[in-house]
DNA sequence: AGCACGCCGACT
DNA sequence: GTCGGCGTGCTC
């Protein structure tokens, strides 16, 4: 652009500029002149250049006095667009997100805009009927696609010739011809509205005052934390729906987080039954048309209420008046890659922005919630039994070192009895293993030689149904081979230790008659099948599930009254502050799954160390025992939520420079008597991807603004270059 | 995050 | 001689 051509440039007063933030990673705002006619207010989606392509933005501020050192270099706004702007709570939370978490605000802002490039007035699509006579020449596509139509109903006309598995230009010969006719596709239906008077559940006297609570918290319209606490089965989910309700009757949105998106078929269902009608759903699965749709009913407030994963805390409310945070202790609300931020506490800052109420829903809340509601800064709201005079499943223990499996076995005899008398009675077993594949480490018997990952500090993992040797932390995967790469040696290799997959074997060879599935991440495609998968499982077509965590999660099996652990010592011997946490929620939530419909479910737990406080107190249904001792450990030790954490992780190519930078940026970390800096020691996963690893602790007190420590020392400290890279992450969960 | 610019190995 | 690998640095 050439400047000083110009007859007369227009003077810096009359040219108004505003501070917009484009979605990459910075941390700045950019000014960009506003044209002539085009007017903009703080919140305006808008699209602007940006070196050399366009980007959708957001107006961040008015700028009265732009820097004069960007003078002549000034661009153009170049469209506004036609949503509703973003609004000055959501702009808040992206600016307190990026300060605590330090990350690029930028890179917040592009979590709010995650709705494609298709905003905008939808384009109509088309549609074809089958209407005249069929063609004078038949070919094979044209019958199939006639077939597919054969209904005289309207149909689009790309997704007539993909069902007909014909070209478009099959769909276009047949409009030639005079067979079909091509019509407008009607506007897809807006999201439909749920009724909060569709149906009146009831309640048990317990229920009722919960779901007084709930109403008047909706009620309320401000900022309050409730911890709605119950046991799996007490009927958390149709209490909550009471706050829903009200705040559907006040006319304003909710929100339902959810950890993982593909197990809510069976929560959908219920949503259904008690509003009429589905929610508005979000997550990555959505197609971008899809996508855009759902962001702009969202925005325009026509979507009543929203289920979604974490990335839904993020989405353009046009009026946002309730929260719901369902299994608030799940680990999948932390989000580890790009901006480092737990969702469930990014809520609670959204709803104090937006000073609206918020519900956290748990069978065993997190640490921090406990802690919370213990001294009054979230109100507890306790469902204390199982709805409709369930019974908590009963937990045992079964000492392996007192009756071990046969040696390569993992189901104990007791455990297998159990499982006999449970398929003996038309009843279904879960068998569970948190661990994916067939065995966690493959070895040669021969030499010794262990299969290991090249770019990781990892063992290979054998997956037998794929017939690879896979690496879990970087997707690295070979065939499995028959001889030993180290010596030679023929069938000489031996599978380690047990996955999911060859517990289905064992399953199998032990009860040769029952039906087995496995459940496992690694094995599912999407989130439709996972949905089938998971409704085959219901309606009994299964006698023995074997599943990793995935089963753990949100599902109802109506016959299913016996839980195997099979090994309930995995993950709780492994440094990390948070395993024993862990260890009890998983372990609750997965032998919660028993006797949920009818009869009493028992759960067993395979273990090693019987006397583990975690264990002791799963089997006495004791949560109160565990949260004391865990809750005074955290205490003593200053761990969350008594005081704050963050951990700096440097990676580079090679070991030496990763270590040289960390143990440079620890030897410049500001003294401050509140805080620690722990390391740098090498991480416990040392090798990722080929990249080596050292981790920096930081610890402090409580009241510590530590994202301010932190990002103070790190401006002053050595700046990364090259292939250096340093990962920050405050308040971590995993210690990987 | 993109995307271009820039400097070293195998080929139309 | 060029195509292209991804390291480095900038985007108002």
């Amino acid at each position: 652009m050439d400047h000083t051509t110009r007859p007369s440039p227009a003077p810096a007063s009359t040219t108004r500029v505003v501070d917009v933030l484009v979605p990459v990673a910075l941390n700045q705002t950019y000014s960009y002149r506003v044209p002539r006619g085009m007017e903009l207010a703080p919140g305006d989606v808008i699209c602007v250049p940006l070196g050399p392509r366009e980007v959708v933005a957001v107006v961040w501020a008015e700028n009265a006095k732009p820097d004069p050192r960007l003078h002549n270099r000034l661009k153009d706004v170049s469209e506004k667009l036609d949503v509703p702007p973003l609004r000055a709570e959501l702009r808040q939370l992206v600016d307190w997100v990026s300060t605590y978490t330090l990350s690029a605000r930028g890179m917040v802002l592009r979590m709010t805009l995650r709705m494609g490039d298709n905003l905008g007035p939808e384009r109509t699509r088309l549609g074809v009927r089958l209407v005249g006579e069929p063609p004078r020449r038949l070919t094979p596509a044209r019958r199939r696609l006639i077939e597919v139509l054969s209904d005289g109903l309207l149909h689009g006309k790309s997704e007539a010739a993909r069902e007909a598995g014909v070209s478009s230009g099959v769909v276009d010969g047949l409009v030639d011809e005079g067979t079909l006719t091509v019509e407008a596709m009607p506007p897809p239906a807006p999201p439909s509205i749920p009724d909060p008077s569709y149906a009146q559940p009831d309640f048990s006297r317990e229920q009722r005052s919960a779901v007084d609570v709930m109403r008047t918290l909706a009620a309320s319209g401000s900022f309050h934390v409730a911890l709605l606490d119950g046991v799996t089965g007490s009927g958390k989910t149709e209490v909550y729906f009471e706050a829903i309700a009200e705040n559907i009757r006040r006319g304003k949105q909710t929100l339902i987080l959810m950890p993982e998106i593909a197990l809510t078929g069976q929560f959908l269902d219920r949503f259904a039954q008690r509003f009429g009608v589905r929610p508005l759903e979000w997550h990555s699965e959505l197609t971008p048309r899809t996508r855009a749709r759902n962001w702009a009913a969202i925005a325009e407030g026509k979507a009543p209420v929203v289920v979604g994963a974490r990335s839904a805390l993020f989405l353009p409310y046009a009026d946002l008046g309730l929260i719901i945070v369902d299994e608030e202790h799940d680990q999948a609300y932390k989000q580890d890659e790009g901006a480092h931020y737990h969702a469930r506490d990014m809520a609670v800052v959204r709803a104090h922005i937006a000073r609206i109420p918020i519900v956290l829903a748990s069978a065993t809340p997190s640490v921090e919630s406990e802690v919370n509601a213990r001294k009054g800064r979230y109100q507890r709201v306790a469902l204390p039994s199982r709805f409709g005079g369930q019974h908590m499943p009963h937990i045992e223990a079964i000492d392996m070192r007192r009756a071990p499996p046969p040696r390569g076995r993992f189901i104990s005899p007791v455990l297998a009895e159990q499982v006999r008398h449970a398929i003996e009675r038309r009843e279904q077993a879960l068998l569970f293993l948190n661990r994916r594949g067939y065995a966690p480490l493959t070895l040669c018997r021969a030499c010794g030689h262990r299969f290991a990952c090249t770019i990781c500090d990892a063992w290979l993992v054998d997956h037998r149904f794929r017939q690879r040797l896979v690496c879990h932390h970087c997707g690295f995967s070979m065939p499995r081979p028959n001889i030993c790469p180290h010596c030679a040696a023929e069938e000489s290799l031996a599978a380690v230790g047990p996955g999911v997959e060859r517990l289905q074997e064992e399953a199998a060879h032990i009860f040769p008659e029952a039906r087995t599935m496995v459940l496992s991440s690694d094995l599912i495609t999407s989130i439709e099948t996972m949905r089938s998968e998971l409704n085959e499982i219901a309606e009994g077509r299964v006698d023995i599930i074997i599943g990793t965590q995935l089963v753990a999660k949100g599902h109802n099996f109506p016959r299913l009254n016996l839980v195997g652990v099979i090994d309930a010592d995995l993950g709780l011997s492994n440094g990390d502050p948070r395993a024993a946490e862990r260890t009890f929620q998983l372990l609750n939530q997965v032998v919660g799954r028993a006797g949920r419909e009818q009869g009493r479910g028992v759960g067993y737990l395979q273990t090693h160390q019987p006397e583990h406080p975690v264990i002791k107190a799963l089997i006495a249904n004791d949560r109160e025992a565990f949260y004391a001792s865990e809750i005074d450990i955290r205490e003593r030790t200053g761990y969350p939520p008594f005081g704050r954490l963050a951990s700096l992780i440097v990676s580079a190519g090679d070991r030496p420079t990763a270590e040289g930078f960390a143990r440079k940026l620890a030897a410049m970390a500001p003294l401050d008597e509140r805080i620690q800096v722990l390391g740098p020691a090498e991480a416990p996963l040392a090798v990722i991807k080929g990249r080596y690893r050292f981790r920096l602790l930081v610890k402090s007190l409580r009241n510590v603004d530590l994202s301010q420590y932190l990002r103070e020392w790190l401006e002053a400290g050595p700046k990364t270059k090259g292939n250096l890279k340093l990962e920050v992450d405050v308040d971590p969960q995993s210690f990987l």
